[in-house]
DNA sequence: TTGCGGATGAACT
DNA sequence: GTTCATCCGCAAA
C-alpha cells in the first residue's frame, strides 16, 4: 500500500532511512515494475551537493514542492535520476534512490536494459531509472497517486539501525565528506564504489 | 547568446 | 583506472 504524506513530512535523513526496504514501483500499459529500494542519499536544505542549493529554478522546482512526489532530473546528458521529496514544502529537500533490489517484471527490466544480471538490472541510480522506465514526464507526480509509487512491502521485515550502513554520498564533488549515504547492510544490490 | 559541467554507466587500457 | 557518450539548465556576458 502507498505510504501516508505523514511518511515523507519528517526530517530527510529519517525519511532516507526509513524509505529502505520500501517497494518503488511503476505502473504503465506496458506492465507493471517494482523494486525494492535498498541505497539512497540524503540532500539537504544548506546543503552545496543538492540541486537546490543556489534556490528554486525551473529545472529544480519539483524539490520545492510537496513532500511525497518526485524530482526526476537528467544527468550527464543521458541518465535519468528519481528523487523522493521530503520535508516541509519549500525547503528542497530530497532522497536519491540509488538503487533497487528487482521484485516485479524481471523481463521488462531485462529488455530495457539489455542484460539479463538481475545484479545490474537496478544497481545505480542511473540503471534503475532505465530499467523502471522512468522518464521525465514523471516529473513533480505524486508518488502516492501516480503511476510511480512508493510502498510498504506487504511484510515489512523487522530492520535494526544495525542493517542500516550510513557512509559519505557518491559522484559529487561538494560535501563529499558528509555521510548521507545509506543502504541495507550485505545486500548484493547496492551501487559499487 | 554562449559555454560549461554534472547526484552516471559502459567500454575501454 | 581512464575515457567518452551526449544533453540542457544556468550563469556570465
Amino acid at each position: 500500500m502507498a505510504l501516508p504524506a505523514a511518511f515523507y513530512e519528517r526530517d530527510t535523513v529519517t525519511v532516507a532511512k526509513n524509505l529502505l526496504g520500501c517497494l518503488l514501483v511503476h505502473c504503465e500499459e506496458t506492465g507493471t515494475t517494482a523494486g525494492r529500494i535498498v541505497e539512497v542519499e540524503a540532500y539537504l536544505r544548506g546543503d552545496p551537493a543538492a540541486h537546490s542549493y543556489r534556490g528554486e529554478t525551473k529545472r529544480n522546482s519539483a524539490m520545492f514542492g510537496p513532500a511525497g512526489h518526485a524530482y526526476v532530473y537528467r544527468i550527464y546528458g543521458l541518465h535519468t535520476c528519481v528523487n523522493v521529496v521530503t520535508e516541509t514544502e519549500g525547503a528542497g529537500e530530497a532522497v536519491l534512490v540509488r538503487a533497487l533490489e528487482p521484485v516485479v517484471g524481471l523481463d521488462l527490466m531485462q529488455a530495457r536494459r539489455g542484460t539479463d544480471d538481475p545484479l545490474s538490472l537496478a544497481s545505480g541510480p542511473g540503471k534503475l531509472a532505465q530499467a523502471l522506465g522512468i522518464t521525465m514526464d514523471l516529473n513533480g507526480t505524486s508518488l502516492r497517486d501516480g503511476p510511480l509509487q512508493v510502498r510498504s512491502p506487504a511484510n515489512p521485515p523487522e530492520l535494526r539501525p544495525e542493517d542500516i550502513v550510513q557512509t559519505t554520498r557518491v559522484g559529487i564533488t561538494k560535501a563529499a565528506d558528509l555521510p548521507l549515504r545509506f543502504y541495507l547492510k550485505g545486500n548484493r544490490y547496492v551501487s559499487r564504489r
